[in-house]
DNA sequence: AGCTATCTGTGACTGCGTTCACAATGTGAA
DNA sequence: TTCACATTGTGAACGCAGTCACAGATAGCT
């Protein structure tokens, strides 16, 4: 029984939904080398801090199933997710601002996320650029446009200062930039069409300290 | 859906609204330094790239009015938010795991968010305790309860492997920690009452990679 | 002073992500 | 082979964040 396969659902999988299977995936990885070869879905949320439902609500979204009593194969699932979530192939991504953020982004994921990974990286510092970081190679910002047309790179992260972070999108959009993981505390303005993942720590941080304050449980 | 999540349910404010209101004062506090007065819902909720009715309902929730034809008044809209997320008081904030993330955090919060402060951070390498690093002195792990203890330290940062991060957050919780910033790649079980806001950059980065392959939108 | 344009405040509504609840399933035991 | 029952698959219900739409308000204009 072969689960998992590339169908016409992509456009139904909610960001949400995206954001979980990725969860999954690190879980089983996990799982899988345990040495586990099936799993239910009950275990799969109480790992992910989610309900069975919610689980296989996801798993139903990417037309994988399980089977009764036994639950679902944890290495065909891995499979099936690896193909929804990048079609089996590797994603290239540029960054953007290569400062602390950005030098501790390359250095984390050089090895650690084989479908995906940081072809070219950019900076306006010339301090900075004309040299390989991390098996990533530094280009002046000059040459942002005339990289990414000539590797076809269609997903970047923006690591640079709040200030230049719209200008920066901007100039990506329009040398064929769709998606974008945003760690600058404002919010981009981009075409229809183009996806911005925010991963904003400042807020993230606001809250932290907001719920800090909460009286406990009420 | 939400970014944060917390076992009960505690304030009338939503973790959204909480979000978007440390969202709308640092672009508050760049209208004002501009010279601006007064700011229309409209005029806030294209910088947040937002509605001005979620502008309007957000404002609302924290009980400040506007008036018709003026708009809101920046500089008491930023007292009302200050007042809101922070208490008008700072707040302490530990950091465990002061590797490549976690001095990134250190050099960037150093002097930024005036309201929040991390007071203490923590590893366990030999090489990397007893010394201040942007202001924030590092100690040894053995010596977190103590020093958390010591200083009634209620919010931390979790910077360490995604191996190491359960565990950490155990100890931290024993110790009276209450509201988290994750930035490892698991989803923490804490006790009813205490809130975590997860960063989980892979995630963020798999979702990045699946959208640059959808076909032109969406 | 009265009028008007336009913004705020908010009850009602909508859409959608999540959860519920249970029928369908098929495994493993006897 | 039969049976028992834990687990899956999913239509339906639910809850709530976000949006709509308009009544109410007020500053500026004549
Ligand atoms: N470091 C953190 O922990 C942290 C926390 C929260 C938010 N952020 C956000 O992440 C972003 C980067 O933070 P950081 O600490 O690495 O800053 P940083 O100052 O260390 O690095 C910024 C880098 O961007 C480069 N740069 C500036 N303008 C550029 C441009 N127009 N084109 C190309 N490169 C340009 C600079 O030369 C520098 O190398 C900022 O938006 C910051 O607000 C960082
Ligand atoms: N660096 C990034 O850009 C990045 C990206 C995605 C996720 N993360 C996550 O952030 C966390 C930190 O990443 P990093 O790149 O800084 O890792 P790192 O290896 O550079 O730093 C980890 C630090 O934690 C310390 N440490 C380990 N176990 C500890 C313990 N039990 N108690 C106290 N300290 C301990 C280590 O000594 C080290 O200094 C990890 O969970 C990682 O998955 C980081």
């Amino acid at each position: 029984m072969v689960h998992g396969h590339l169908k016409p659902v992509s456009s139904r999988l909610t960001v949400q939904t995206i954001g979980r299977l990725s969860l999954y995936r690190r879980l089983l990885l996990e799982v899988s080398a345990s040495g586990a070869r099936q799993i239910y879905s009950h275990q799969l949320a109480t790992a992910a801090v989610a309900t069975p439902a919610q689980v296989r609500r996801d798993l139903m979204a990417i037309g994988f199933s399980g089977s009764p009593r036994r639950g679902y194969a944890v290495d065909d699932l891995i499979a099936a997710i690896n193909a929804v979530l990048a079609r089996n192939v590797e994603t290239s991504v540029a960054l953007v601002g290569v400062g602390n953020l950005g030098r501790a982004i390359l250095a984390y994921f050089a090895n650690r996320e084989p479908w995906v990974r940081f072809t070219a990286a950019f900076d306006r510092d010339p301090d900075k650029v004309n040299r390989i970081l991390h098996g990533c190679r530094v280009y002046p910002i000059d040459r942002a446009e005339e990289i990414i047309r000539r590797d076809g790179i269609r997903a970047a992260a923006i690591a640079v200062p709040a200030s230049e972070a719209q200008h920066t999108a901007d100039r990506l959009v329009l040398a064929g930039v769709r998606s974008f993981l945003n760690f600058a505390p404002v919010r981009l303005h981009v075409p229809t069409g183009t996806f911005v993942d925010d991963v904003d720590m400042t807020t993230a941080l606001d809250r932290v300290a907001f719920y800090a304050h909460q009286p406990q449980g009420s």
